[in-house]
DNA sequence: CAAACGCATAAGTGACGCTTATGCTGAGGG
DNA sequence: CCCTCAGCATAAGCGTCACTTATGCGTTTG
């Protein structure tokens, strides 16, 4: 019934004092406002404006509705500045999920990132199990997920689903071979899996036992899982301590060094693929795209550094 | 840019969680609804609602729009509801302004039925003397006036300028010729005034005493004005203490008796008449139709009530 | 796997609202 | 006292915006 236009244009009469004023302070003709107060007169029901000879003064309810019209203005006002804020990064929220592994190296780079490129958009970050990020991508409780995928798997069953979601490549992350430093085989520079088909394996989270299963069936064999921890300081520590080998993306190795352990790259070579996941409209969000962007520029920041050296530092 | 339109089906997205359900609930068709976000999506730049799958989610911009909305709508409710107020007459104003010997039978008698019929609607009375009510009416400071002209005045520079103004005529107020109750013409029925051109005569306001000698001269005489006084209960008292004669409307002495006077009809009769005025459009407004139609009720119950006998009773 | 549900898109159409042009009336000045 | 200016109202014209129906495509559900 009363619109936001209606009650610009009663406030500018009350402020300009006349239609005339008012119609140069709005940017209309005359005439527009008098059809725009005969409209609310009629709309209403109600006389707004007394017209006393060639002057024009508020009645009652004129009064009412332009002052009215400062609040409501108001609001409109502050919604779009808190729209724009949004749009032009001065506000904002990104709500990022990530697998654990993650969130020692190449998340902590990109949330640097973003807050030195945005400090005013606030981030928030979940670190959790595969497959919870995109289901929490998909409920709508988050806005952008890291997400990995071994490449090279024949079965997709084991991948997670990506439809309708859109991904991004951040960086491929060479998987190794992890050994004891005082291991037999640790001054190769290559280690071939069916070398170590006889020895006791320690897994990682169930997806990487998965991708270790496939590996080893390609090379021959079926290997002894002697241990399994998702934690891969301490996977690094038992393969330390000598109880077996195990097989560690090199973006872990990176975070949680040990000194000895030999980390030799696989041949042939396999590698994951890590990804930043999103939604389609959430990718048009300027503080998703922007955390997306971080994302990247960490993963870049990662991709030109030197990977680890084979023996441990 | 934002209008209470769109934020109104921000608000029915984020109540129904669907386009449809939005369209249902505004009685829109759906597609109305698509389009209607689309527009605000592309006017704000930013995208306000999540499409995953076949349901929609509000973005952080989408929610920001849809809080404001409950504000916005809310006061622009309450805007149209005070409007409805103020013309089914459950609030609204009146300022009514008179002259002051209207101030004691008239008006408050008026001002009794108004508050009846309308409780809820606020009266302001103000006296003041003429032209006062007609110039504060024009100034806007006045919704509703009470004033009176003699007629059969042929100078119309007497009386007040009636122009812009819209007049309803309330009654006709008999003038009468009042005298001390032992004057030898105390007993006629009628005043001849020719018989009190040698009277020393008792004036009330300025037009009042220029009507008196407008009559007068038509009578053939030029009267000897002895007092002068705006007060009429001052006037009646002069007269009963046998200092005067003085002509005093019936309505003035319906509300100020006095035993010792007597009040004798003139002949020729001469009325002044009482009119409300106030504008064309305020006319319209319905408290001021409400106090104009309580000021003809009161004039109406003052016309049907006998006037006053021409011995103090 | 089929049906249903929900959003997007396209085309059409109606009406709403702004513009220019003009008239009328009151206010101010010569 | 008349003339001119200023300001609102009205009329006619027209462009555009927004809603409608019809349809398609995707996802979800039985």
């Amino acid at each position: 019934m009363i619109d936001a236009a209606g009650l610009r244009v009663m406030k500018a009469i009350a402020d300009e004092g006349s239609f005339t004023g008012a119609a140069n302070a709005l940017g209309f003709s005359q005439p527009a406002i008098s059809q725009m107060v005969r409209r609310l007169e009629q709309r209403t029901g109600t006389i707004l404006i007394e017209r006393y000879g060639r002057q024009v003064r508020l009645t009652e309810a004129g009064q009412v509705l332009a002052r009215h019209a400062v609040a409501v203005l108001a609001a409109l006002d502050t919604a779009e500045e808190e729209i724009a804020a949004i749009a032009g990064l001065r506000a904002g929220r990104v709500r990022l999920m990530a697998f654990p592994s993650s969130s020692a190296t190449l998340v902590p780079q990109a949330l640097a990132i973003l807050k030195t490129r945005h400090p005013d958009v606030s981030v928030t970050f979940t670190g959790a199990e595969p497959p919870e990020p995109l289901a929490a991508l998909r409920r709508g409780d988050c806005d952008l997920a890291v997400a990995f995928a071994y490449e090279g798997m024949e079965l997709d069953v084991l991948e997670e689903d990506l439809s309708m979601l859109v991904t991004r490549r951040l960086l491929d992350d060479e998987v190794r071979l992890v050994l004891p430093g005082t291991h037999p085989l640790a001054g190769e520079q290559v280690a071939r899996l069916s070398d170590f088909a006889a020895e006791e394996w320690i897994a990682g989270c169930p997806r990487c036992r998965g991708h270790l299963l496939t590996l080893c069936t390609h090379a021959g064999f079926a290997p002894h899982v002697a241990f399994e921890t998702e934690d891969y300081v301490a996977v690094l520590g038992l393969v330390a301590a000598g109880l077996g080998v195990a097989l560690v993306p090199d973006l872990i190795l990176r975070a949680a060094k040990h000194d000895d352990v030999v980390a030799l790259p696989l041949s042939p070579a396999s590698r994951r693929r890590i990804l930043a996941v999103t939604t389609a409209d959430l990718q048009r969000v300027p503080a998703v795209a922007a955390g997306l962007d971080a994302l990247c520029a960490a993963a870049t920041a990662y991709g030109a550094a030197a990977p680890v050296p084979a023996r441990g530092a």
